[in-house]
DNA sequence: ACCTGAACACCGTTCAAGT
DNA sequence: ACCTGAACACCGTTCAAGT
């Protein structure tokens, strides 16, 4: 287990997400992040111990391009502010922000953010020992939420073709005009947060 | 845009999903799926247009794979089967359920399942209206959870690593006593679900 | 100290051919 | 109608060598 180096770890992270931004995540080959950085592919192995690497790296840079949350605004405002963070994200880097869910992170950022959202809950008046719950509550949601929407399980062509195939199911037909109008994804992610505050603080 | 077969096709998901559940997804090639059927490689291309094409196919399966539900029980009760439903089904495939992320299903079966969801909200008393926002909100939870699971993210070593690491962050220490102690997934998702129904059912 | 070249054991998939 | 064989253009990664 041979140190690694260091120096040009951000210069190859960077080249890795251009490519899955551009051309997704079955193109983000080690030839092609090689060929992009200019060297052999042999040379990222000096950066890297292996592909699976240089992935979690991946996550950990998502989560080092969260937007900074103002400290001036209160708990609920600070969650609102980062839960909004999250889904940029995952909108600017669609092919990457799913693999959040499989490679959980420990880099200093992950637990930066971390401990935003701990700080925010408390400031809500959530009690100590129900912080480390309500986290993983809260985050679970807004990851899975972000996922969703950039990988097209919330899409309006995935919806239709649904309200088609089940037509003649009973709630199906009951909800049909619910069921296939335009979407604002906008609107009832923030709908969404406004009822998972009503979990973090019940009134 | 040639017609595909279809009888074989349950054997051929058999035999991928065996795979993935004993091996993983990376060992799940058309190769390894093939050989475990005894044919050739290119004897799949009958049944799948591609290697996305099965994937899909897995997801469907595990779709209907889902335990059946007691349509004895009221609403609430019912959605509480079905959230464990998707849990089991994800400690069973712990490879492939988080491919229901990326994948949206538009299978019969899968069209069933959200028949019964709908059905369930409705007799939640949630209006008609939001029904198939509170479907989005609840599967996304459920499934973000499963997923978060499986996939090593609420893992004790991955708390403790995550606890070291932040020991000098605020919140973190205050939170301490909490954040590296024994975990009750079980208990925890019950907890998770109580506060979910309180989103879905306002007092 | 950092990188390269050649090689190995794999991939998904196309095309033409076999029964 | 269903399957196979050979081939193509890729993979991740090891090892030994180059500067």
């Amino acid at each position: 287990m041979r140190k690694l180096k260091t120096e040009r770890r951000p210069e190859i992270l960077d080249a890795a997400l251009a490519i899955a931004d551009e051309r997704g995540l079955d193109a983000l080959s080690m030839r092609a992040v090689a060929d992009r950085v200019g060297v052999t592919p042999m040379a990222l192995y000096g950066y890297f111990r292996n592909k699976d690497e240089l992935l979690d790296g991946l996550v950990g840079r998502l989560l080092g391009d969260m937007p900074p949350v103002d400290p001036e605004l209160d708990g609920r405002e600070r969650l609102g502010a980062m839960a909004h963070g999250f889904r940029q994200v995952a909108l600017r880097h669609p092919a990457v922000f799913p693999l959040m869910f499989s490679r959980p992170s420990v880099t200093p950022d992950a637990v930066r953010v971390s401990d935003a959202v701990y700080q925010a809950l408390l400031d809500c008046g959530v009690p100590d020992d129900q912080v480390p719950r309500m986290e993983r509550l809260a985050t679970t949601f807004i990851m899975g939420w972000a996922t969703s929407e950039v990988s097209g399980r919330f899409s309006a062509s995935a919806a239709s073709a649904r309200a088609r195939r089940g037509a003649d199911l009973p709630a199906h037909q009951r909800l049909a005009p619910y069921l296939d109008g335009p979407r604002d994804l906008d609107a009832e992610f923030d709908a969404d947060l406004a009822d998972l505050f009503r979990i973090i603080r019940p009134e």
